[in-house]
DNA sequence: TAGCGTAGAGAACGTACGTTCTCGGCGGGG
DNA sequence: CCCCGCCGAGAACGTACGTTCTCTACGCTA
């Protein structure tokens, strides 16, 4: 069955955006790419900044969406998963088309001067933080919200040292600490 | 005293790029700004990419230097030292003009395409962990290597999410973390 | 003082790109 | 069968910018 107008482009926004960069891909691209015209595109996203802005919130489910099933699929206790957390982070970063995590790039790329694109930033991280800290609740630790945030720290230092390091030894790394200060909040 | 060109060119790129990012700023703002006529600044710099990567070099240089300059005044253990660091985070977040790490950003904007400044930023990113795995080795701990990684993992982290997110509880919450992760590493 | 190299100012060029406009064809309703 | 509106294709427009070229004026040397 065909995607609609707006899948393909969300589609084609994500794989080219996230390889190449916002400013490195004209609108032209991505609706070639798409098989879109000029016209559709625009009365679906009235601008580069709409579009952009959607292909971060899509990118925000699936990424989302892989990680919660790999941390559930995993099973186990919620340190474990937490811990998990981390495991999926170094699975991604292992695959060959791994760029950095694509919301820090666009909020280094655009985030001063787009205030939609800033805002999908936000929205990710804090779902992200969100999702962590759900799972923390399940420690019954004295105090879940810091510790998710400490490990959100470390997630999010990981991801950019994978980006900017040529060695994938981040999430290991992050793991490890990780561990440490689940042992230390326990 | 006057002021080199060069010296001057680097202090415009710096405040110019930095506040509003690499893209945003063109070659001719950059010039009037620092007084420098067109012709001498391809002299000194024969691209933009190459004035790019000597501002970060001279970014590197300040911003290790005010780290460091605070690390030393606060005296202490190294212990202490290291919590220093993200002291040191904290007022850098707060200062008004802070825009996250300009090194982060800049790979979000141009790594993938630029050859120059992924070179710049993973330079200073590697400076930045010798000196952490410096101050980590005055621990007599088993591993300062480990230990000094895990800590630029919370230090990176804690400048993206302080960029991203409008609250400035990034510093504080990666120093209880490294609190946590030098005691248990003791 | 005459000539020359150099440097600065800024025009010019090529390109890229976001956005809008125009044209031509196709399909559906009377 | 004819007309009308919509849609896709792509030309066009305005702008921004990196880089190069041109012209003019100044200062140094013989």
């Amino acid at each position: 069955m065909n995607r609609s107008d707006a899948e393909r482009l969300l589609a084609a926004a994500e794989a080219l955006y996230y390889a190449r960069g916002i400013n490195g891909v004209g609108i032209d691209e991505v609706r070639s790419a798409a098989g879109v015209s000029l016209k559709r595109l625009y009365q679906l996203y009235p601008s580069k900044e709409h579009l952009v802005a959607a292909y971060l919130d899509a990118r925000d489910q699936r990424w989302r969406g892989r990680l919660a099933d790999h941390v559930a699929h995993s099973g186990g206790s919620p340190r474990d998963q937490l811990l998990a957390v981390f495991d999926w982070l170094g699975l991604w970063f292992a695959e060959p088309d791994f760029r950095g995590c694509a919301f820090i790039n666009a909020f280094g790329e655009v985030g001063g001067s787009a205030p939609l694109v800033l805002a999908a930033v936000r929205r990710h991280k804090e779902l992200f933080r969100d999702y962590l800290i759900g799972l923390a609740r399940g420690l019954d630790g004295p105090d879940p919200v810091g510790v998710a945030e400490q490990l959100l720290l470390l997630a999010e230092g990981a991801m950019t040292a994978a980006a900017v390091l040529p060695e994938p030894r981040a999430a290991q790394q992050a793991r490890r600490a990780a561990a440490a200060l689940l042992a230390a909040a326990a």
